[in-house]
DNA sequence: ATCAAAGTTGTGAGCGCTAACAATTGCATC
DNA sequence: GATGCAATTGTTAGCGCTCACAACTTTGAT
């Protein structure tokens, strides 16, 4: 810095201020700092800036289940929004969700000095870890719904499945199952009720409900045990993984979709158009979920009052899994 | 740190010193340092000692792709991998693959003054334009075979391929197919460059060979005309996304699998396990494939040789889509 | 011409840490 | 008991930057 104020013939502070766009800097000096930073190649020290600002323009991410569809691509939307708007992304992804390994992974960005953290985790204890940890920074969840202070951008999910629903209804099923994520977690209780309500909405009984763990095996396995009961006739399933297995299951036992059953999945991975056959399911953005908890996030960063949640509306996608019901 | 050292009796070096593990210690010094630091729940200062030290303890991982299985699994092992040899890891994922947005990239990480660089980018350009950026810092790409200095751990493709090819061969197979990648992508390169070996060494003619862009709905646009001219008995598709469209278009023509044509896939998702019928594949441990590269990397941060990139081997996992071809 | 107010630039200190060196201590040797 | 050496600890400077404040320059009204 000193170099490039020697050659711009003014003070190291007038570099400092032109860097970060002072008001009270002439034009001219301005200009003539501008060509000394170019000429000479200079870039200021992260370092150093953040020593004294106690600001490390950096992001912490804390992720789980970063292999999957959802998770991976929502980081997608957070890296890319958190970089627009001039933050460093630091990730450290959980192998195992647990309160230490939580708390060990927070303990990491407060080391690094992150100054926000957003939190890919769609597990349903995490929220209550994260309440103690109190990270001396501010805090997003992707997708609570639980705690003001820490909730960011998120689906809604209950009206994800009551479109499910309600487009199996119009086509006349009347018996309509759903096999679900596990339980406890956020995202799949919230279908469940979406489920539930609009069943009971379209003045029906809910059909069987089996829980599973969003794998495809287990889907696999549903699909099985579904099929020889036949109690169903439209099924709506938690995520288009299980699905799948869902489908391979009713094709062994010779159950035909979607004359004999219908199936409605959830998510919308690029695959699922080509399942056999192509699923209808629930759509969901990811990357705008991430780019808006970030949005949040940086907000706060900045000063800004904690604004509520903000949510991302799901969209049905219908193809060849859902038919009329006819019998 | 002044704190610590009052607290605990001694002068703010000797705190540093025992934070830093030098060995002029006394362990009893040692002891009542440590045991200041948990008292006063002292954590040393990034920026600080980045400052004097001119090392961030921070490795940038470069990737695009990110929302696909491979890319995101190997992000995955990388950041463990960091993690456990003390590194934060910074990410910068690329929406599109030019060499102004790599630069970019680069760019970005220099900024924030990165120890290490990884790039997962499996397009080929990418590392002409890494040539010519010269980070100032160490840089492994992952699975390039290219350049000695950038490359880091890679899968052994070629003997996939011939994995696959092999298995076709010794069920009596003598037309075999390939549905490959974009021919200039580095991978799909030397997936066909070991189909067609491992065919030729086994005394056979290769047999038609379609070029591919990963996608399920090219895959699905292929099998419709390879399930049409029925030249091959057996096909090898270079990834399991492009074999689900494939089985698709089979199922749709009529043709059976796997006693009409077989099919072998690569990458051996989760989701295969459960396609209609389930996919014989080419397994590769991509965690594995980051953890070996971060290993060279960091290896070479503290100061090692450059060593020769390192292997890692893919298996074959058969599944229902093979099957001993008796015409 | 004189002064105040605003605009512009420079000076000095210090953020929290580590590296180099200086100072102190303990201990064996003569 | 004096001497030398190693082990341990303390002192000082400075990494590159921003902040607070001081100093200077311009402008326009008196």
């Amino acid at each position: 810095m000193e170099d490039v104020a020697r050659v711009a013939g003014v003070s190291h502070q007038t570099v400092s201020r032109v860097l970060n766009n002072h008001p009270n800097v002439s034009s001219t000096t301005r200009e003539r700092v501008e060509q000394a930073i170019t000429e000479l190649g200079y870039r200021r020290n992260t370092a150093a800036r953040s020593l004294v600002t106690r600001r490390s323009q950096t992001i912490g991410v804390l992720g789980s289940e970063m292999a999957q569809y959802g998770p991976s691509r929502t980081l997608l939307g957070v890296q890319q929004a958190a970089r627009d708007s001039g933050y460093f992304v630091s990730i450290a992804s959980l192998r195992e969700v647990t309160p230490a390994s939580i708390k060990d992974a927070i303990a990491h960005f407060m080391d690094q000095g992150v100054d926000g953290i957003v939190v890919i985790v769609p597990h349903p204890g995490t929220f209550e870890v994260l309440q103690d940890v109190t990270a001396h920074v501010p805090l997003v969840a992707v997708g609570s719904a639980g705690d003001e202070r820490l909730s960011g951008a998120m689906v809604n999910q209950r009206q994800g499945a009551r479109l499910a629903v309600e487009h199996l209804v119009e086509l006349g099923h009347t018996r309509i199952g759903h096999l679900s994520g596990p339980a406890d977690w956020i995202d799949a209780a919230a279908r469940i009720d979406g489920w539930r309500d609009a069943v009971t909405e379209a003045g029906l009984e809910p059909g069987a409900m089996i829980e599973g763990d969003w794998s495809a095996e287990c889907g696999y396995r549903a699909g099985l045990s579904i099929a020889q009961e036949r109690t169903v006739t439209a099924l709506f399933v938690a995520n288009d993984q299980m699905a799948l297995g869902v489908l391979r299951a009713f094709h062994e036992s010779g159950v035909q979709v979607p004359s004999d059953i219908s199936v409605v999945g959830f998510d919308d991975q690029p695959e699922s158009a080509y399942f056999i056959p192509p699923l209808t399911t629930v759509a969901q953005d990811f990357e705008e979920l991430g780019r808006r908890s970030i949005d949040l996030l940086v907000e706060r960063l900045e000063g800004g009052d904690p604004r509520p949640a903000v949510t991302v509306e799901p969209y049905l996608v219908v193809r060849s899994t859902t038919a009329t019901f006819s019998n």
